[in-house]
RNA sequence: GCAGGCGUAGUGUAGUCUGGCAGCACAAGGGCCUUCCAAGCCCUUAGCCCGGGUUCAAAUCCCGGCGCCUGCACCA
């Protein structure tokens, strides 16, 4: 077998070489945290991208939107990332330990927030601290933001997003209407989110630019969990406490180790990762512990993969609680509330204040009307004359100059602010697991293979003359052409031995390979060749674009085509 | 950002210490050959991370930058 850093080393190798992903900029030397997909790595992630969407939008019937990766400071001053993905930081001059500064802090400065990086600098002068670490003297206080800032226009400053699920959350209003106002609602989103990571590392598993895939559920935290949307297979858990744990969905939830949504959730990402091709045994689902949770969740469960480096996550699925539309609600001033109607309409007495004018107006005069506004917002009357405030004075309202009615008012529901499930899915980290577990390499010959699940392979078939003479070369072309038109992402090669396109095709992954033989010429068949198993069948040319789709979608079996060869 | 290591065709490497024509293998392209798993032969394409300095002469020595790797720190 091969060394940790081996396989790593072979899949940037492999790579690079076919076209999956490389350094982004190389020319110019490169930017760390910057990728290029190539041709093979952009169809393979399109390919992953096809069945997300068709398994957590199409399949729950969730709607997608795709809003802009740019947005106004307001948007993540509310979201909490301005002030949570950015920190001041000091590096010791000796021992080059860098700190937060709030952290040293805390216990001389009540908020160390609101001081800028030069009063922070007196204030640790002052207080004579030292590094925690060796004790040695600390350096200039530094600003480090997470997220990117630009400009929009000439003097409105605009973060890039740091996640996607924002562009949902300020949407919230329009998308419930637009679902008829019903919830549970689930809407998702595709795209690239933002984070100027100090020091990318670890190839593209930890980019600077990277590609999102997220759902954000609004549920009624009140309404009862649809249980029956569960099911029993059995998913590697690791709880909180460090219990390792096998159970179901079904089982998680009615325990109470995470809310039903959760373990919902838990369970079609199992499933999905095991259609990309990761074996079982590679996945498991890690639960936060208290002081890891980002600052908007309450619970979060990670799905992690077993890669070179270890457990990797590349999904989070995340209870926001209320957190987002709260933070919205209170800074943009809109309702983002949902509203929950009553099993029955209720009816509940009311207590109504009614101002009686021809009093308040003598009485008032030009503020007349907004005290009698006033009054009638209020809801419990205990008797007496009324003590009202209008821009910030108050006015006391004799008992004449109103009127108090009991009245029943019919009530339908309520408002509230829903809360959020949501799974994030790291898509970037998602293809790299998948090619280092797909890797193989053929234990006779040693060639490369990656054993990419038909479904999400870039290139579905290679068309290979046997001989690029005698007429295979243009009937190759032709069957080509005509794999092509029914929709089939196929590929033409007829440089080198057969054997040599064979392996070319394996290392990137191509399921399927077609021969036209001298025996095609005559009645029209020709080998396909598997690439797992390396064995070929006899197949008739007209059938080959429709069991090549039978195929990816998993209906026909390769061994039950046609005769076997040899 | 700190410390250490490293950077040579697409990939992997030799050469760097001791300055003097940049070599090999694989891959790729063309040709010959070849009737199903990287065969062989011929030809071709293609490289010293970037910038500055020292020197008659720099892949090689010095300085700066960039990138990668490892560790520290940071990290939904």
């Amino acid at each position: 077998m091969w060394t940790m850093k081996d396989i790593r080393a072979k899949i940037n190798d492999i790579a690079k070489r076919r076209g999956i992903f490389w350094g982004a900029y190389e020319i110019y030397g490169g930017v760390a945290g910057l990728y290029d997909y190539g041709p093979i790595g952009a169809m393979l992630k399109k390919n992953i991208l096809d069945l997300w969407v068709e398994e957590f939008v199409f399949k729950d019937g969730l709607m997608l939107v795709d809003a802009p990766a740019l947005g106004p400071e307001m948007v993540y001053r509310a979201s909490g990332h301005l002030d949570k993905f950015s920190d001041y930081m000091v590096q010791c001059k000796s021992c080059g330990h860098a700190f937060r500064v709030d952290e040293l802090l805390k216990d001389f400065v009540e908020v160390p927030d609101e001081l800028t990086p030069q009063e922070l600098e007196r204030e640790i002068k002052r207080h004579g601290i030292r590094c925690p670490d060796c004790n040695g003297e600390l350096g200039k206080v530094e600003e480090f933001h997470l997220m990117f800032s630009t400009r929009i226009g000439l003097d409105k400053i605009g973060f890039l997003r740091p996640e996607t699920a924002q562009g949902i959350f300020v949407n919230f209003p329009t998308l419930y209407r637009i679902n008829r106002e019903k919830l549970p609602m689930g809407v998702a989103q595709i795209g690239r989110a933002y984070r100027n990571e100090i020091s990318p590392r670890q190839g593209v598993l930890r980019q600077r630019e990277f590609n999102m895939a997220e759902v954000e559920l609004f549920i009624d935290p009140e309404a009862p969990f649809p249980e029956n949307i569960l099911d029993d297979i059995a998913i590697p858990l690791l709880t909180r406490e460090g219990e390792n744990i096998k159970i179901s969905a079904l089982e998680a939830y009615k325990s109470g180790l995470m809310v039903g949504y959760i373990a919902y959730y838990i369970a079609r990402i199992f499933e999905f990762f095991k259609k990309l091709g990761i074996p079982e045994d590679r996945i498991r689902f890690r639960q936060h512990h208290r002081g890891e949770l980002a600052h908007y969740s309450s619970d979060t469960w990670d799905c992690e993969i077993l890669i070179s480096r270890g457990w990797t996550e590349v999904t989070g699925i995340s209870y926001r609680t209320s957190y987002d539309l709260e933070r919205h609600m209170l800074h943009s001033g809109a309702d983002m509330r949902a509203f929950r109607r009553f099993d029955e309409e209720r009816e509940i007495e009311v207590t109504r204040i009614v101002p009686r004018m021809e009093i308040l107006g003598p009485m008032f005069k030009g503020t007349a009307m907004k005290i009698a506004r006033a009054m009638e917002e209020i809801e419990h009357y205990s008797g007496g004359e009324l003590k009202v405030e209008v821009d910030g004075k108050t006015y006391t309202v004799p008992e004449e100059a109103f009127e108090v009615r009991k009245e029943n008012k019919k009530v339908s529901g309520e408002r509230f602010i829903p809360h959020v499930i949501e799974p994030s899915f790291g898509i970037d980290r998602i293809i790299y697991a998948i090619l280092e577990l797909t890797y193989y390499e053929r234990p006779d010959s040693g060639y490369k293979v990656l054993r990419f699940p038909t479904k999400i392979a870039p290139m579905k078939v290679g068309v290979f003359p046997l001989m690029a003479k005698d007429g295979l070369d243009e009937r190759a072309r032709e069957l080509l052409k005509t794999l092509r038109n029914s929709g089939i992402h196929a590929y033409y090669d007829e440089s080198g031995s057969i054997g040599r396109r064979y392996a070319r095709a394996d290392e990137i992954g191509v399921p399927f390979c077609i021969t036209v033989d001298y025996q095609s010429i005559e009645d029209e068949t020709v080998t396909i060749r598997e690439r797992d198993s390396t064995e070929q069948r006899r197949v008739p040319m007209k059938e080959l674009p429709r069991l090549i789709r039978a195929m990816e979608r998993d209906e026909v079996k390769f061994d039950e085509l046609g005769t076997p060869v040899q």
